[in-house]
DNA sequence: GTGCTTGCTTGTAACGTTTCAATTCTTATA
DNA sequence: TATAAGAATTGAAACGTTACAAGCAAGCAC
């Protein structure tokens, strides 16, 4: 068994209080005595039980971390951001990557709630939901990250995923395409929703009807994003120059998916992504893509939440919100035959 | 102030110790009362605090998951095996990215000992560390990632580094390459050293001295293996006709240094990386590599983990070694002028 | 009626900390 | 020499949970 404060006192030859002392207030203890229990917990090897200390405290040094997709390098560079600034201030991180999932969602924020962390920062995979509500009841924080809080009284960052995707509209319409598929996740999820708002409202009155037409991908992942467009290549009737997907992975697989059906980037078909992931530069045809200060985005909501935590009293909900960037590459061009 | 056991006793109106044992026992208790306990749980929104729970029961069903960069897509698909094998087994996992850096390996090794987590899955950053060591005389159990346990008493999961070094040597020598440059991160990484030893051990009295050159890049990223590669070809004297990088990050930057200086992969260099990540297919030349199974990785090391962790009497260290496997893709082509 | 089971419920100790009032020991001051 | 003040140390209580010995009815066999 570890060695507990008690053993070190023993070795020490002191009191117990004494031992706490030497770890929480060693200005008070004299120098003597400090050094001798110092030298026993040496020995002993001991380490504090973060567990007996939370009991005690009542509050942990921890923080939830949820996310829908960590293989998706947007979330991984968020998370680096939410380590750096947590590490910093003496927090740690549970990651919970819950595939969209509400249910493994509900599970994990089930699991943070009775660890009692101090926080929690969630990208919430559906609309915001009931187990969350319930959790601000109580007193844990919560973030919201890259979603904006509607209605929910929590702190959130986000990136303003109706203007980015108003300016890939605009970028593919000022090349002169008229005939645009945009590739959508789940309509269930938040930044989708948002994302086909801007659309909508940037093409207002621009286009004909019809020439503007949605498509689901069930998953934001690149092998779904191949699938669906590989589907719908099959399906579609008329015809179209540029494709705005709502993520760099779709857009990976889509293109894909446009190269085995015989069509070439970006000669036949512009295609625009989103997020910028690092991978977005290399690709095959290196991608057009809306950049998202990612790591930043987990920065800085980490600091707001450990804020929060450190004094929930003198605390005001924030709402962040960040503004994308248009990064042209090699994946769009102007269209061959523009038509009126 | 979060309800706790007590309250619920007394809405409830029973004693602590029968709404424990409606918890954990609900089967010895009669079902009029399980009901009234229920309820109450509900109506207070009561969730066990796992603080106390750890404390009583003196062991957590915390798995602590360190690993050198969250980035690299390899170790988010080690994680997402970790992840899934420890959420089916009823665990939870706190992520540590190190960076690469031993100072914050040992930060979170210590933190990972003060959270009394039950075990470790680590890759090391460096050759098994004194920390490490320490580690293993206590009571939590360890199992190595990606890396061989050469001396260290605990379990490892990894793929046969050698063998894949070995591989693609011998794709690229019969493809005709004589002439070939190794592109290496820093030397005091286990999975390097495995590396170099399995090329050099398959490039054994086969090439001419100097012909098979080693460069070393300071970090095993994109970025590094750009710059690492751009200076390399400032200074190189000497010809080459392929490029064998240790992981996929770098030949993806390397690739980029290669067209920066107007040379055309795989035309003048065949290029091949290692781990093939989900992107190393849709890289600007897909990428020949040497696949690792990753998330089977992490999946086993878990439940290896865990086996150890429920049940440390019976439990045998195992060594498990994956085999990798080579990917032909289009950055790799037999060579224009072969030369004896 | 006595003694036994059986089925539920209860009270208490213990896990490892931290805090704080109480205590002891020094040393300086009147 | 007696006393006050200050410095260093101690002991006990509390945090929320679980396990377990003990208690208490009610039902049954004799």
């Amino acid at each position: 068994m570890t060695a507990s404060m008690k053993d070190v006192a023993q070795a020490a030859g002191v009191s117990l209080g004494t031992v706490s002392n030497v770890i929480n207030h060693p200005e008070i203890v004299a120098e003597g005595t400090r050094n001798r229990v110092r030298q026993a917990i040496k020995d002993l090897g001991f380490v504090v039980n973060a567990s007996a200390q939370t009991l005690r405290a009542g509050r942990t040094r921890v923080l939830g971390l949820v996310v829908p997709d960590i293989g998706n390098p947007f979330f991984t560079e968020v998370a680096k951001g939410v380590d750096d600034a947590a590490f910093a201030a003496g927090y740690s991180v549970i990651l919970c990557n819950t595939d969209e999932d509400s249910a493994k969602e509900d599970r994990y924020l089930e699991l943070l709630a009775s660890q009692r962390v101090a926080g929690i920062l969630i990208t919430p995979a559906r609309e915001t939901h009931a187990a969350m509500t319930r959790l601000t009841s109580r007193e844990v924080a919560i973030t919201l990250l890259d979603r904006s809080s509607t209605g929910l009284d929590a702190c959130s960052v986000a990136v303003d995923d109706a203007a980015g995707a108003g300016m890939a509209f605009d970028h593919l319409y000022s090349l002169g395409h008229r005939h645009i598929v945009v590739l959508l996740g789940p309509d269930d999820i938040p930044q989708i929703i948002e994302r086909r708002r801007g659309v909508n409202a940037a093409a207002a009155g621009r286009l004909d009807d019809g020439s503007l037409r949605f498509v689901t991908s069930p998953h934001m992942t690149a092998a779904a994003g191949e699938s669906t467009m590989t589907q719908f290549l099959k399906e579609q009737k008329g015809t179209f120059t540029a494709l705005f997907c709502a993520n760099d992975l779709l857009a990976l697989g889509a293109i894909r998916a446009l190269r085995a059906a015989g069509l070439t980037v970006p000669r036949d078909v512009s295609v625009i992504g989103y997020d910028d992931i690092d991978f977005a530069a290399s690709a095959q045809i290196p991608l057009t893509s809306i950049r998202q200060p990612k790591y930043q985005l987990g920065h800085a909501a980490t600091e707001l939440l450990i804020g929060e935590c450190e004094d929930p009293s003198s605390h005001a909900h924030q709402r962040v919100m960040f503004q994308p960037q248009l990064i042209v590459r090699e994946s769009t061009k102007a269209v061959r035959k523009p038509r009126k």
